[in-house]
DNA sequence: CATTTTCGCATAACAGCGTTATAGATATCC
DNA sequence: GGATATCTATAACGCTGTTATGCGAAAATG
């Protein structure tokens, strides 16, 4: 299936997996540049092919933007991953909002486009493209399904009380990353908005 | 300073004040078309003058874009300032949140770059762009500190109050918008995950 | 009132864009 | 070896934002 690439052993073609090379110079270019440098010619230079190669693989523009968002929740994914897993679940949820937050400054480009490209880039997300999202998201509900059976919670939908947790800590991110957080003379958004929020938000759920 | 326009009072002119008319087109178009269908040209022909008309009053696309934006936040601004100021600060409080998701609902497509082309449109926004939003914002502040002093919230910083309830309103429109929301049972995500996230972080600051 | 300066808009051109059609090269299969 | 399917390079189309230029009307100056 992955076209395993002109694999001509002899000849100066180092590399292969052009549709991967494709989404990782995108998601580059778009961190590093924004996206108004996000062109096929761009592309098909930084990849080393033409820009017909975004149409054979992708189909078009739109659609290799869609891969990227694709790979940017791939990339949230795998901070959240990373968080342990630990017997104190309501420290594990804290930790998961954390890696939130911290794949967003780490990606801010990505992260826009991930949530903005939605309206913004003229099409809705697709069924597919939300469970994309949805999977990360999933996360957030099993660790808030293990606060729940821990018996730290007292017992409510998972679903609902994640979206809340996300609801909150993504707004947060949005208007820190719009610059709304930096404020006159709060030093710290995190400490005077951030976790008192989530402080309230968690205490009406305790059980 | 507003150019008044060609005011010539006898002939075929019934149309004045190209700068504004330049504004509302886009928005327009932006909430009727989507992004893409915002070019130089179509608003020329929109507007009834030239692509130039762009450049002379606003300098350029992005200028232009920047204009809407701050219309955008007073059409906000105008949705929330219609709330009433009754002597129950607390349920002003939740009227204006339902005022800006009603405007966001109302406004789509704006609202998306109201918030999204701080970062996706590639520029950043600067201060006094900041400053048109977070004017908005001092409505929301100015009704946290009434509710405060009326000794209903705990003395505390209005700011960093008002913050956390922006944040949490704005993530959840967000993920609504972006189609996040809709899930597969829940009828209201107002009911299941709005309204309970609120009551979270209001009865945290509850006197 | 006449003249000059300023301002706003129309036209045309330039480089760049996404996209498509076409043709050539390479890999796979019979 | 020949046929078939894939991928890519080239060139072109219509569109985009932007700029330079010129014209005409309003405003300012004398």
């Amino acid at each position: 299936m992955a076209s395993v690439g002109r694999a001509r052993v002899a000849k100066v073609t180092p590399t292969a997996d052009v549709p991967q090379r494709l989404i990782e110079a995108a998601a580059r270019l778009l961190a590093d540049e924004g996206p108004a440098a996000l062109s096929t010619r761009r592309l098909a230079a930084e990849v080393g092919t033409s820009t017909m190669a975004v149409y054979t693989h992708f189909g078009g523009l739109p659609e290799l933007v869609k891969a990227v968002v694709r790979e940017g929740f791939k990339r949230l994914a795998d901070h959240m991953a990373a968080v342990p897993e630990t017997d104190d679940s309501l420290a594990d949820l804290a930790a998961l909002g954390e890696a939130y937050r911290a794949n967003a400054h780490d990606n801010p480009q990505l992260y826009a486009v991930m949530f903005g490209s939605a309206s913004l880039g003229g099409y809705r997300l697709h069924d597919d493209e939300l469970d994309e999202g949805r999977y990360t998201y999933d996360v957030l509900v099993a660790a808030t399904q293990r606060t729940i059976d821990a018996g730290i919670f007292k017992p409510g939908d998972a679903n609902a009380i994640a979206a809340q947790l996300w609801s909150a800590t993504h707004g947060f991110v949005m208007l820190e990353l719009a610059g709304y957080m930096a404020a006159d003379r709060e030093p710290d958004a995190v400490d005077d908005v951030l976790n008192p929020m989530l402080a309230g938000i968690v205490t009406a759920l305790l059980a």
